[in-house]
DNA sequence: GCCATAAGATACGGCGCGTTTCCTGCTTCC
DNA sequence: GGAAGCAGGAAACGCGCCGTATCTTATGGC
């Protein structure tokens, strides 16, 4: 709801409460210009407070959105369990890809690029995935397939296990925007599913 | 007796000349400063020239780094043809990311960084890859390995063909450096190699 | 030798970051 | 309940760099 009067009075916010406010801003901001656009003046205007508050919080702009993201992303769910492998892949792929579809797919790439760009945040970004990340939920699904016995075991290496997830990653950073169903499923049923699926050599 | 002919006689040079000393200095810039730190008026500087020269032949700061790496670097190679597939995708892929190794490695992966940023320099980018690029080359190779029963040639789709470059351009920007060899030779051994050679199902 | 052309020097406007300074209202602690 | 101090808020600043505009001056074609 809307604060009934305009300049009427400055109420003070503070702590939480603030923190709150500003996050809510830099999604606003996120939703309507973009992450390119996003400036910490047009946050601080749109939280009604000043940059200095900004910067007390967060030590430049990619932290404030992670911080933004990480409040306002859905939280990542149990791994499928049709009792199929390929269907469980397709479900979990899905739901990664379309974590931030309230944003506008232009603002997470810009963000994502932005990341890597800062070695930093690079390693927090890809340490996000494994430790206790999209990566274990991987493994879970392809341990249960294969004591079904739909691939082989031996093929499960951890970088077997992120092959998704790098695919996606890759597509979505090279084509600019969230991998349609169609590649998707290309992944699953010329790269990833064959290859586990490959009995052992020698 | 005002001009005592100091080191700098002003040789005013012209067209070709001096744009190749403006690509020069982008290289210098490049090798000196990385992208990041490369700027227009660094590169007029060291070229002895001015910002309005660069402008008037390119449209923005990509779009002379991009005439610098193109004026620069190696030339392709033909497809190496050792007689057995793994030997030849290797020295492929070592070649592919050893293409700038006369640039700080910090400095490619910021100018990649900065293309995915731009959607037509982004599209330039994955274009250049496929039209008589990588792709083609490693298409060749397949279908040769496919020709000597080395490998299932049902799987040769364009997804599969681009996967070797998928996996390392990801590698590459996520992890911030060139791939070791180590990397490369999971990739090759763990993901490419057995989905090759994976008989066709069904 | 004249003149269009492009090089070179310089300065400017703009933007956005991150910081500084100063003021002021809220909260806490005695 | 009053004072001290903490944190919010407002404004302005310096900086760096982009891309452009203006003007002068050398150069090469004719």
């Amino acid at each position: 709801m809307r604060k009934p009067v305009e300049q009427g009075k400055p109420v003070r916010r503070r702590g939480d409460e603030l923190e709150r406010a500003i996050l809510d801003a830099v999604w606003g901001e996120l939703v309507e210009h973009g992450y390119d656009r996003l400036t910490m003046d047009g946050v601080a205007a749109r939280a009604r407070t000043s940059k200095p508050v900004l910067y007390r919080r967060w030590p430049n702009r990619p932290a404030l959105v992670i911080a933004a993201l990480g409040r306002n992303a859905p939280d990542f769910q149990e791994p499928p369990d049709t009792g199929e492998l390929r269907a469980d892949m397709l479900l979990f792929m899905r739901s990664l890809l379309h974590r931030f579809d309230d944003l506008p797919g232009e603002a997470v790439h810009a963000f994502l690029v932005d990341l890597l760009r800062d070695p930093e945040l690079r390693a927090r970004f890809t340490g996000s995935l494994t430790s206790d990340g999209p990566v274990n939920t991987l493994e879970t699904m392809l341990r249960r397939a294969a004591g079904r016995g739909e691939i082989n075991p031996g093929r499960i290496t951890p970088r077997v296990v992120s092959l998704p997830l790098d695919l996606l990653r890759d597509a979505f950073l090279t084509g600019g925007t969230v991998a349609p169903d169609r590649v998707v499923e290309e992944i699953l049923d010329e790269v990833v599913l064959p290859l586990l699926r490959a009995p052992s050599e020698g």
